[in-house]
DNA sequence: GTACTTGTTGAACG
DNA sequence: TCGTTCAACAAGTA
């Protein structure tokens, strides 16, 4: 599913094709996944491209921007002629278009198309004027963008330290505390630290936090050279089928040996989520 | 039919 | 009010 790291991906790829682009209609085929005046699009040119957290901004003329959200099975495709850019990996990507999971489309004034592609309709699209996305409480009260320079393992602690009786993986998907840390890259960035995930936050020693720190780091960069976290099918941005064998060192893999020590990894409940971790690398 | 999957939100708890 | 947990929601798979 779309992660941080997918979602950036998305954004680099459409950066390079779609800037600069007119709109010259839209097609909303599933209602509910459009929010706002869907025509209020047509003749707007697209600005910019931009991500935070795991919501994706198109900026566009007239003060306008659109807003995605992938949820779980978002993709955005984007065809002319033959590249696309993915999202949720599924074979459907390199299929027809549209098909029956298509809710939105995009038709640029050049004939190409974005396809917002969402199974399950989790996900959205929303048109804002720029004031409502600056007022949004989406984008409003998200912590620092781990990727970015401002996040050291110092504001970490600070952030993490307002959970302190949480167990560190719970407190890493608090939105506020660092954006765009989902629940695989959780389980991953523990491992990636050594850090047992039931671990309370405030049991953590300084040593910990700067090894969590660069663990998140590692894994969202992992995350985004390997193109998004899946061992399903993939197609990358210039639409070439590819297929990612599983690089999680633990997510998804309970009752599998553990990449770096053999030990069966575990899988557990924290937070009402599944939490994997390997019993050995991650002791209390 | 049931359990499970996700991020986000709002209700409910002590 | 607070820190925290939990159910609900969207819809499809196994």
């Amino acid at each position: 599913m779309p992660e941080l790291p997918e979602v950036e991906t998305i954004r680099l790829g459409l950066q390079k094709k779609i800037v600069g682009l007119k709109i010259k209609d839209i097609e909303v085929l599933s209602p509910r996944t459009f929010q706002g005046g869907a025509k209020l699009v047509h003749d707007k040119k697209i600005l910019k491209i931009w991500r935070k957290a795991k919501i994706l901004g198109i900026d566009l003329t007239g003060n306008l921007t659109l807003l995605f959200h992938l949820k779980m099975t978002g993709q955005l495709i984007y065809d002319n002629g033959k590249r696309i850019v993915g999202g949720h990996p599924t074979l459907d990507m390199v299929g027809e278009l549209p098909n029956k999971s298509t809710r939105v489309i995009f038709i640029f004034s050049d004939n190409s198309k974005l396809y917002f592609n969402d199974q399950r309709r989790f996900g959205w699209v929303k048109l804002a004027t720029n004031k409502e996305v600056g007022d949004s409480k989406l984008l409003r009260g998200l912590g620092p963008e781990p990727l970015e320079r401002p996040f050291n393992w110092k504001v970490l602690k600070g952030n993490l330290l307002k959970r302190k009786n949480m167990p560190i993986k719970v407190a890493l998907m608090d939105q506020s505390v660092v954006s765009g840390i989902g629940n695989i890259y959780a389980s991953e960035a523990c491992f990636n630290a050594k850090i047992n995930p039931q671990l309370k936050v405030k049991e953590l020693s300084d040593k910990q936090f700067k090894k969590l720190h660069q663990g998140i780091i590692r894994s969202l960069k992992d995350g985004i050279k390997y193109g998004g976290a899946t061992r399903a099918h993939f197609v990358d941005s210039e639409g070439h089928k590819g297929y990612f064998l599983d690089y999680a060192y633990v997510y998804g893999r309970d009752k599998h040996p553990c990449k770096v020590c053999g030990t069966e990894i575990k899988k557990i409940q924290l937070g009402g989520r599944g939490t994997y971790f390997c019993p050995k690398c991650q002791k209390l």
